[in-house]
DNA sequence: CCCCTTATACTCAAACTGAGCACAAGAGGC
DNA sequence: GCCTCTTGTGCTCAGTTTGAGTATAAGGGG
């Protein structure tokens, strides 16, 4: 029997695609490797890549195969192949989505099977280097630099993004169009006093696409520096699966206690700060920060000191695994 | 090409599991078929049953095919089906789950493929009544007695689980492993002080499981009143899936606007209210609950007024849909 | 008209939040 | 050794939210 039921109505393929997350110097980063549409769909293959002409390449996140006999669950395919490639121990592992949207794979075109995608988010500590030299971290903002709003709001928004989405709500002829782009774009851009909300990461995605000031990795870009400028594409909808896995970290991280799968054993407060801004793609109030995360009491004093941090030392810190359970509710943002 | 890869690595199968929630009279409902072993795997076939003996049956959520040629999306795919299927309209969608463990469909020992099923969360409103007389509406506390603390505490639990939980800690020989045995119990069921967290479903309904307090469908049942005892069994995982969706709808229910998918179109606040307790499963104060929804913004009054209320007659209110994009961020429930 | 029921307004203390002040304690320059 | 810069840490304070009531309104049924 073949998946999907009988071949009449199409051929199915099942791949396990992962966001894998770390914090490297304060960056949130994913890892990403190069790949072609080729091997994309080829479920066999190893994250290693083939020699390609540039041109043809995109930066995709890394998969593997689910190998029914071999795995018993999807989430242990998923952990078995991760460990084995990347040689970071996963922490925390959590299924995104499913996407088996028709397209996403532009081989179907030609008659091939359709692909269907489990995906998970997973957090790894910044520890050991990738086994694969094909594989690399990259900064998560530079696929989507408007979501960074540590530094103030971002450049690209104000100069750019904001003006070029206003010049398409005006573009709309049919007035209750414009109505409906222009709520669309306060309420995911925080556009006039609306406040920016740093879960919308898919949303404000599809808008820009929905109005065409980003690009997929099918289109056709006759311009390579327009690649870049508003981000780097990705291939297939990848770029779509990292938005949805962002925007459900930073939802996560508000009532669950995941940063801690980030960190180092050992952390000094103001560390688990700037991971959380890290994620969050946002400042905090420092005092109030620590002022939350000591009344949840999720980490307990090592008693030691740390003094490298360029001001008074500060005290070292540990999660306290052993509430990790208990504290299903409770999660490490202000606001 | 065959789902999962190259045929000695296995065959997979894709179907789509719903759990189809409405509430009629107060009461939160589920959309439940019966089938056999058999039916639940051909995902050609429909929702209709065969004649069988009653033995072989099991209480099972619906389930469709899904057709990569027909389908554009996996959750197009479920809408077309499950809206020709019950004669409801589907008001939301949500994907909850992709479940692939091994041992979930019993013909796989027999070398059939390994069954994926890609479930959902579906809320429709109590209107028109299902095409199919096969399919019932039944009261998701039939499957899950435990959950359902609007009347005090439900007795099942004092007089029967607690105690039996207590005895399964004590059973253990390790005291690490009835230390941690008592600890889970404690979170999950909110033993000795702790208190009960509506959200758990899955956590006690996996941790009830574990002590061997409740059977899966799998189990050889030697006595035919325990299946109901301690809750209705279902086929397959189904059980599983369902407590995964009540926890999670009794998540969603908190910060998203959710409920209101289950309201008809006007509503006077206590009916609200009481839709909200019937998926939390607990009791709300009322003077509270409506300060809540009206600083929310979620609702306005029609102006009309209600007088069947059994005392003053109350206002109608109707849900702001305008504002469904804009409340991303806004939920319905206390605590 | 009394009583039962539900609706709705309003109060009040406790807890929580956002913002900020103030001081502690190291490092480095002079 | 002292000044200054930096980060850590304790504490205040007003505004808001929350949980739990009290009080009153307004229908129906006997």
């Amino acid at each position: 029997m073949n998946a999907g039921g009988a071949p009449e109505n199409g051929q199915v393929v099942i791949g396990l695609n992962a966001v894998i997350v770390a914090i490297i110097e304060e960056q949130p980063k994913v890892l990403i490797v190069q790949h072609t549409p080729e091997t994309l769909t080829a479920q066999h293959e190893t994250l290693t890549d083939r020699a390609l002409p540039h041109d043809d390449r995109h930066e995709a996140l890394p998969f593997g195969p689910f190998y029914p006999l071999k795995h018993r669950t999807l989430e242990s395919g998923l952990r078995s192949w991760v460990e084995e490639q990347t040689n970071h121990e996963i922490g925390y592992v959590e299924q995104l989505y499913t996407f088996g949207n028709e397209g996403r794979d532009p081989r179907e075109e030609a008659g091939g099977p359709r692909l269907v995608s489990v995906s998970y988010v997973a957090l790894v500590q910044d520890t050991a280097p990738t086994a694969i030299e094909t594989a690399i971290w990259h900064d998560w903002y530079r696929y989507f630099p408007w979501e960074d709003w540590r530094e103030d709001t971002p450049a690209l928004l104000e100069s750019d993004i904001i003006p070029a989405l206003r010049q398409w709500i005006e573009t709309s002829t049919d007035p209750a169009q414009r109505q409906d782009r222009y709520e669309r774009t306060c309420i995911t851009f925080g556009l006039d006093d609306t406040p920016w909300n740093d879960e919308l990461v898919l949303e404000r995605y599809e808008l820009l696409y929905e109005a065409n000031l980003v690009a997929e990795a099918q289109d056709h870009i006759t311009d390579p520096v327009q690649i870049d400028f508003r981000g780097t594409a990705m291939a297939l909808d990848h770029r779509r699966i990292l938005a949805t896995a962002i925007g459900r970290l930073r939802g996560k991280i508000k009532y669950r206690p995941v940063v801690f799968e980030l960190m180092p054993p050992t952390f000094t407060l103001l560390q688990l700060q700037k991971v959380v801004e890290a994620l969050s793609g946002s400042r905090l109030h420092k005092q109030n920060f620590r002022r939350l995360i000591e009344k949840k009491g999720l980490v307990e004093a090592t008693g030691k000191i740390e003094s490298q941090t360029g001001g008074r030392p500060a005290s070292q810190f540990r999660f306290r695994r052993e509430v990790l359970m208990e504290k299903q509710a409770l999660g490490v943002r202000q606001n």
